[in-house]
DNA sequence: ATTAATGTTCAGAA
DNA sequence: TTTCTGAACATTAA
């Protein structure tokens, strides 16, 4: 679930990693399938051992150490990765702990954890051209809070695919998923059936205003935490966009942005979609 | 006790 | 080339 709002929180949230250099780096034994971590654990700590921590950045979905060695620890939480500095939900499901110092000794211990319930999340260590590669090798397209209604154009505008489908390809814009795009197209007033190309300008100028303004909305609510409560900030607390939700799983309810329409439930490419059938006419 | 559903990414197929 | 399907995984609800 963490889309860009979230992952943006967690990067804000583990700023005090900055600076620091890593000491340790644990695998907490458990008796799930282990996360998917390369290179193997040993070289990871060869390669990142003394390493001092000189950025933090989110590209897309992704949050991203950078070392003053010119590597970049990536963390991909997928469905249920959350970065804390503290205070995990539980031990069980604890995945890489590693250990930071901002003195020269023992002075300002930092711990970063990350911890994944489900476990489809991946920790990989980049060179800095593969790093290159993954941001811009086509791999990701555009961050979803850099996109215009040109770029929305060019990157999706000739597609034959429904419009919901389109915004989850992270090729061809970067940070949307399943609760976003229903959220952004609501404001758009867009159906999510609509096909790419049948879109006007005037849509793809409703889609980017609507992206900026609801990726900023939830990053300055921590992002949402749904029912299941798995998504957290880096100090295990939730966050407040899910009582915003205007449609995002509230089939039957009525419309929170017309007061109005029903919200319904339709399922694309296997996923839930939630619209207004008023604000978003097919 | 099975089965479905959850939502992200990737491999492989249509 | 573009688009679609199923698998990866753990947990909960039906």
């Amino acid at each position: 679930m963490p889309e860009l709002p979230e992952v943006e929180t967690m990067c804000r949230g583990i700023a005090p990693c900055l600076g620091t250099t890593i000491q340790a780096i644990y695998r907490p034994r458990c008796r799930l399938k282990p996360i998917q971590i390369r290179p193997l654990i040993g070289t990871l700590r060869k390669k990142l051992y003394g390493a001092q921590i000189i950025a933090i950045e989110r590209v897309g979905k992704r949050a991203v150490l950078c070392t003053n060695q010119d590597t970049f620890l990536v963390f991909e939480p997928r469905m249920t990765g959350l970065l804390l500095l503290s205070d995990p939900p539980d031990t069980e499901h604890l995945r890489l702990h590693i250990k930071l110092t901002s003195g020269g000794r023992q002075r300002g211990i930092q711990n970063l954890l990350f911890w994944d319930r489900r476990g489809l999340g991946t920790v990989q260590l980049l060179t800095e051209s593969t790093y290159a590669t993954l941001c811009h090798g086509g791999k990701l397209g555009p961050d979803a809070l850099q996109m215009t209604p040109a770029l929305f154009f060019q990157q999706m505008g000739k597609s034959r695919r429904a419009i919901k489908v389109a915004l989850l390809d992270q090729k061809l814009v970067a940070g949307i998923g399943n609760l976003y795009a229903a959220e952004i197209l609501l404001l758009a007033g867009i159906h999510p059936e609509q096909t790419c190309l049948q879109l006007t300008d005037r849509d793809w100028q409703n889609i980017s205003r609507a992206t900026r303004r609801v990726l900023r909305q939830a990053i300055r609510y921590e992002g949402s935490t749904l029912g299941d409560g798995t998504y957290r900030n880096a100090l295990n607390k939730k966050g407040r966009y899910q009582n915003h939700h205007r449609v995002y799983g509230r089939e039957g309810e009525t419309c929170r942005h017309c007061r109005v329409g029903r919200v319904k439930r339709i399922v694309q490419s296997q996923r839930a979609t939630f619209y207004c059938p008023t604000c978003q006419p097919a």
